[in-house]
DNA sequence: GCAAAAGTGTTATATCTACACCCATGC
DNA sequence: GCATGGGTGTAGATATAACACTTTTGC
């Protein structure tokens, strides 16, 4: 078995995390990630969490990593990989892979002072190309909302059906019919009844749950 | 800037190229192309067309590179990535990622002797990993045949609306109705009217051209 | 004239879209 | 009792799915 030639490229992953915002009531708008980069290339923007995946490390092992290391985020409850970015001239110090991920996850409270949620819709101006990833992990989330049941990694375990309608509006960015929405989503057996309700200074609401908690694609579209 | 770390890993390419098989008539069955392994781990079997990156030389070039380098194949009309796979045990040798293509050709009469193509529904076993992307590209062409005019890849420049339903039929495994599948591709508009003719031992058919030769994603769906 | 593929419309069914009011609660 | 969001049904329009025969050519 012949050997193999050198080792010649550095592979990071690089991790868009999406979550939504808690201010105001129902379900907040999306917001993602950043680090402030602390050292040249790029001193002091914002930029992705990655890392170089280590020798004996899968690529998943290596978001992971970087996720809980840092920022203080709680495992992710949706995981995918994106898209491979090659380019040769992408970081200015020398060849870097980087295989980004889509990650969905709540939002913590706190996160540490070098990170930083932004609104998905105004971004800072991002390390590298990072600007260029978190378009694709944003293309990529508003397409799976309609044919699968992704929404689950933006959720809390139960939740009402304001509360996904608003998920999906918020992402998509757009009002949806609300009779519509609640006809499809039953429906199509995505979420079923949970017990419960949540209280507030209104009517309470019945609570439900995803039937399943990892990625289903629909045979049927959630018109959107 | 501080330096980056040693490079620790290799990267390559590894393309799943599939076309139509000519034999018969009408559009052929799918087949994708394999080169015979001439050496451990895995001396004679199949393996998909791939190569290690070079330093500097993008994904993209290194997947045209080994498409024209070996099997004699012309520049694909469409190619995509699919994914990156990058287990640590993925090769026996040592740790190589893979960033792997979904190519769509047509098929050339002849490739060398160490090249193979392979009915997708009937592969042979396939070293490393690669049985795993075949199947990625196999889910790939068949989910965006009805979302896009992916279908450009596989057929020349003209071609009868028989001949493009045969395209459909083949990829997915099952018939579709003639009337139907018509109406809708016209009133998308993927396809329009070419000049000339198709002959043969009956009614001479119409040809079309698609509209556009890159990838369009519709906005509505050809029900398949 | 016969075999082979091209080409063409309609109808019943299902789905989608748009739309407005009453309900249950907290205060 | 009032403000707030929760919850529900229908009708018209649109899209889908199923279906068979005539046309044009080569031989």
């Amino acid at each position: 078995m012949s050997p193999l030639p050198a080792a010649e490229h550095r592979v990071a992953v690089d991790v868009v995390t999406i979550a939504l915002d808690e201010t105001g009531s129902g379900a907040g708008s999306p917001v993602f990630l950043t680090l402030r980069r602390p050292r040249d290339p790029f001193a002091g923007d914002w930029a992705l969490p990655g890392t170089l995946v280590r020798p004996d490390e899968s690529l998943e092992s290596a978001v992971l990593r970087i996720l809980g290391d840092g920022p203080g985020l709680p495992r992710p409850r949706h995981l995918e990989q994106l898209a491979t970015f090659g380019g040769p001239r992408r970081d200015p110090r020398g060849r870097v892979f980087s295989v980004s991920y889509l990650a969905l996850a709540p939002r913590p409270a706190e996160v540490r002072r070098t990170a930083r949620w932004w609104p998905v819709e105004a971004p800072p101006p991002l390390a590298f190309d990072h600007a260029a990833i978190v378009d694709a992990a944003l293309r990529r989330l508003r397409g799976k909302l309609s044919y699968s049941n992704v929404a689950y990694g933006l959720l809390p375990d139960t939740f009402t059906l304001s509360e996904l309608q608003a998920v999906y509006e918020a992402v998509l960015g757009h009002p949806l019919d609300k009779r519509n929405f609640r006809k499809k989503v039953l429906a199509l057996g995505v979420v079923t009844e949970a017990a419960g309700q949540r209280r507030g200074p209104h009517r309470p609401a019945q609570l439900y749950r995803f039937r399943d908690t990892e990625l289903v694609v629909l045979d049927d579209v959630i018109p959107v």
